[in-house]
RNA sequence: GGAAGGUUAGCUCAGCUGGGAGAGCACUUGCCUUACAAGCAAGGGGUCACAGGUUCGAGCCCUGUACUUUCCACCA
């Protein structure tokens, strides 16, 4: 047994030889067992190019708190780890590298390129892995699966095609989000809008039979060499005149229809709106409704195209510049308004993003979000905290169709092959090597890939084997609890409902736990471009990783957005490290070789009042564990740690240990020992490392505490009696203590302590505690006031009073204040408690055990009262 | 425009199904008391945003107001 620990805890010489350990002796891995419940959870897959942030940290604190807790509740407790191919992020980063040797992927070709691509995974990619480690991740690290590998291209290459025979994935030309600077297309959750300044320009469109002009106000004048109409509202007065006509579309000198739609707004803008159904999805639709022909003008790569006129070239905001100019030189802009509005932006690059007529793939979204919206609607799968629920169902009954193609090379290539001959389209499971039609063999596959997104959202069963019928699919699926933050319910956990709900009949988890985001101390998200991102691995180093999980859990609550302060963090290394010490004042008065409770006779007063505590402690923490309040549990287990176990019962057991006692002796030694093992195994799923470092040097039974069984209450070690009694105590020990402060007694200077008690056996069983922690010389339990207690000082209890002979240090004016506050204090108690138990209604329509709790307030009260009184007599006496 | 949060001590936040408000940090005072100064003891500090209502009883439930954050939608 270690006697000689350091003072402080040093999370560096323990963390990683621990971890090995775990690894070492196979805790991780899950096994199917018919003896035991599964409990599973899929982690969230970082990205591949991913460095570890707060938000990871978040998540696997989250994660591996509750698997550690259902590993030791004896369920076969799964955490499968993984790493998402991240398609865009990923073929920047390579792009990126391409570019310092002067090379774009187009110099080395598809496959050359996707070489690259792989090159770069299987060097980079296990960075995260290695960094979650040190988060104390227990993930069962062998079945740690990659969204590319063989596996998962089966799953999605067999969801893309029974999707696609039910009709549910087609192909068309649709108005979809460009990224002209990523160079693909994107879905709709992929486009954030930013509130940006802008002009509204008011442009003059002269009328074709030359009576006049009218004006249509854009925010987009790039736009215009592409517009087919323009539209007024059927019930405009102003302009229904015009209707059936045409004027003339200025710099490109096309004569175009005007057209009355309800889509125009009367009393916005001008009331005439410029139809452009090639780049705004709104004028897409009016395009269909009148016919109106699709004019591109905008290219992918965000210039002008050939149908741009002069323009042609050039960049879509030196476009705009240059047709304001001429417009302004024309005489036909009427004028620029300043007019600030959304622009979406990629949420990758952050550039503006265009819309785009373009064929491209899309999920059909009507029928599928029928189920997922029923399995959330009737519980099958809930969100925690359960306001996140409306988040998900409003975004799923709006949900429009997915484009699921992206024009990348990274990722799910796209399952289709293309006929030149019959221009039939194949979609196979197996790589096509002929036209399905017409059996040619002049074809040539789509070389779009799939949304990243589109293989994450199967991850909860592929990674368990599907689609074939395995037998962890069977044993671990559906997952239970699926973990992460806010921010990607509808990128992910929205997909995933879907998609399993269609392809495995079931709702891939029951449970969905939903964080916050991990902000800076000024509440600002933390971002590479501000530089405010506080790194993960830096508060390990400094402070550890316990301590750095405690922060992640500790003073916020579920789904609510933390602010990160190193302050806090520091707060938590120091509960760690209060543990430490804790157990090592144990283990330095140990002789114990192990850990049995004494009998229930030898167990005294603080014995029993700890173990009463610590039992409710146990349910609760359960209690609240089992309802994801990790936060509250933990909070409940770190009071019980520190108030109870460390300030108090250390203190009660010291009279004990350093006494000559010897049975007694043993059973305080055997009750801390007890007392710590259960704490450790509270706190481990929070704090696994130092809590398993100490586990291992305290006499244990068991491999591992990472193994090790979770308490369980146990009513044989309730002691309310006890409980009560040493209360009544330790109220007698804070009274003198704040007795002695007022007095600006020190500790060092001890003093006989005379208590007068109608309790005397409570007391006297409580002498040595007060004799230890009131700083007492001796104490003395009567009945009856000690002689001399006239010149005493005095403090009093509701079950005792207490008499100190420092006579020279009492001031009786001073006392006399305190004494009158502390009596109006009282009496104030004791009206309000009379008030209610005197109230009818109260006493008639109040729960008993509340009724019960206030008579015994007023009890106590009374008592005080009539001490206090007592006191102040004494006092008037002795001022005489 | 729609929705959801937030408003509690100087700061950051807890407060579970309604029963006289807590923590961490900061502050004041005294202590190196043989686990721990990353600590111990004692203390100060809150009309729980505001106004109504329900209730025997409201920080908690209902209605409204103010300020604030976020998400969704979007009028060119």
């Amino acid at each position: 047994m270690p006697r000689e620990l350091p003072k402080t805890y040093d999370p560096k010489q323990v963390e990683d030889k621990i971890y090995q350990f775990w690894q070492d002796n196979g805790f991780f891995k899950t096994r199917r067992d018919p003896d035991k419940k599964p409990f599973t959870i899929v982690m969230p897959p970082p990205n591949v190019t991913g460095q570890l942030h707060m938000g990871h940290a978040m998540d696997a604190a989250l994660q591996d708190i509750l698997i550690r807790f259902k590993r030791m509740q004896g369920y076969a407790a799964l955490w499968v780890p993984g790493v998402d191919h991240a398609g865009i992020a990923t073929q920047i980063k390579v792009e990126e590298e391409l570019r310092k040797e002067g090379l774009s992927r187009y110099d080395l070709g598809r496959e050359k390129f996707l070489e690259k691509v792989w090159d770069w995974k299987h060097k980079y990619g296990n960075r995260i892995v290695e960094q979650q480690k040190k988060l104390g991740a227990s993930c069962d690290w062998d079945r740690a699966r990659f969204t590319m590998d063989e596996g998962c291209s089966k799953a999605v290459r067999e969801v893309f095609v029974s999707l696609y025979e039910k009709g549910l994935i087609y192909k068309g030309s649709r108005i979809i989000n460009w990224c002209p600077h990523c160079v693909t297309a994107l879905s709709d959750a992929e486009v954030e809008y930013v509130d940006k300044p802008g002009n509204l320009w008011h442009m003059r469109y002269p009328l074709t039979d030359g009576s006049g002009y009218l004006v249509v106000a854009t925010t987009r004048p790039e736009t215009m060499m592409g517009d087919t109409g323009v539209a007024v509202n059927p019930n405009d007065e102003r302009y229904a005149h015009l209707v059936g006509k045409t004027c003339i579309l200025p710099l490109m000198n096309r004569e175009i229809p005007i057209v009355a739609d309800d889509y125009v707004e009367m009393d916005f803008g001008t009331g005439c709106v410029k139809m452009t159904p090639a780049h705004d999805p709104n004028d897409f639709e009016v395009g269909l409704r009148h016919n109106l022909e699709s004019i591109k003008v905008i290219a992918d790569d965000g210039k002008i195209n050939e149908n741009g006129g002069r323009y042609c070239g050039m960049d879509r905001y030196e476009a705009r510049k240059a047709v304001v100019a001429d417009l302004e030189a024309l005489g036909l802009l009427e004028k620029t308004e300043p007019y600030s509005h959304n622009v979406g932006t990629c949420y990758r690059c952050h550039n503006d993003v265009e819309p785009i007529i373009s064929a491209q793939w899309f999920v059909k979204m009507q029928p599928l979000a029928k189920e997922a919206l029923r399995v959330v609607r009737e519980g099958e799968t809930k969100f925690v905290p359960e306001r996140f629920t409306k988040t998900y169902t409003n975004w799923m009954e709006n949900v429009r169709d997915w484009c699921i193609s992206r024009q990348l090379w990274w990722g799910h290539q796209i399952p289709a092959w293309y006929c030149a001959d019959c221009g039939h389209m194949t979609v196979s499971r197996q790589d096509a090597s002929c036209c399905e039609n017409c059996g040619s063999k002049n074809i040539e596959r789509d070389p779009d890939v799939l949304d990243t997104w589109f293989s994450s959202a199967l991850w909860p069963f592929e990674i368990l084997g599907w689609p074939e019928k395995t037998e962890d699919l069977d044993y671990f699926y559906p997952t239970d609890v699926l973990v992460t933050g806010y921010d990607i319910i509808f990128f992910w956990v929205a997909r995933m409902i879907f998609s399993a709900c269609e392809h495995t009949k079931m709702p891939p988890f029951h449970t969905v736990l939903i964080h916050g985001l991990v902000r800076d101390d000024k509440g600002r998200k933390m971002s590479k471009s501000l530089g405010n991102g506080i790194d993960p691995l830096e508060m390990i180093d400094r402070y550890g990783s316990d301590a750095l999980r405690m922060n992640m859990i500790t003073g916020n609550s579920p789904g609510n957005d933390m602010r990160f302060y190193v302050e806090h963090c520091e707060a938590m290394r120091n509960f760690v490290n209060k543990l430490w010490n804790a157990s090592r004042y144990v283990m330095m008065n140990l002789e114990l070789d192990e850990n049995r409770l004494p009998e229930r006779e030898k167990l005294e007063i603080s014995d029993r009042w700890i173990l009463s505590k610590l039992n409710r402690t146990v349910r609760e923490a359960t209690e609240n564990m089992e309802k994801f309040e990790l936060g509250v549990a933990v909070q409940k287990i770190y009071d019980f740690i520190w108030d109870d176990y460390c300030d108090w019962y250390i203190e009660l057991t010291k009279a004990r240990l350093y006494g000559e006692d010897a049975e007694a002796k043993q059973t305080a030694q055997q009750v801390l020992l007890y007392v710590l093992d259960q704490i450790l195994r509270l706190v481990h799923p929070f704090m696994p490392f130092v809590t398993e470092e100490i586990w291992q040097a305290i006499p244990h039974e068991g491999e591992a505490l990472i193994v090790a069984d979770w308490p369980r209450w146990d009513e044989s070690l309730d002691y309310p009696t006890e409980e009560q009694h040493m209360e009544s105590v330790m109220t007698a020990i804070r009274t003198v203590r704040n007795r002695r402060a007022e007095m600006n007694v020190p500790p060092s200077k001890k003093a006989d302590l005379y208590v007068v008690t109608d309790k005397r056996e409570v007391f006297t069983e409580g002498a040595p505690f007060i004799t230890r922690l009131a700083y007492a010389d001796r104490v003395f339990v009567s009945a009856e006031e000690p002689d001399g207690h006239e010149d005493m000082a005095q403090c009093v209890t509701p079950d005792a009073k207490l008499y100190l002979p420092l006579a020279q240090l009492v001031d009786i004016e001073k006392e006399l204040a305190r004494i009158a506050k502390e009596r109006e204090n009282a009496e104030k108690e004791i009206a309000r408690a009379e008030a209610q138990l005197s109230n009818e209604k109260f006493v008639s329509r109040a729960p008993a055990n509340v009724i019960q709790a206030q008579r015994e307030k007023l009890e106590q009260s009374r008592k005080l009262l009539a001490q206090l009184l007592d006191s102040e007599a004494r006092l008037r006496k002795l001022e005489k």
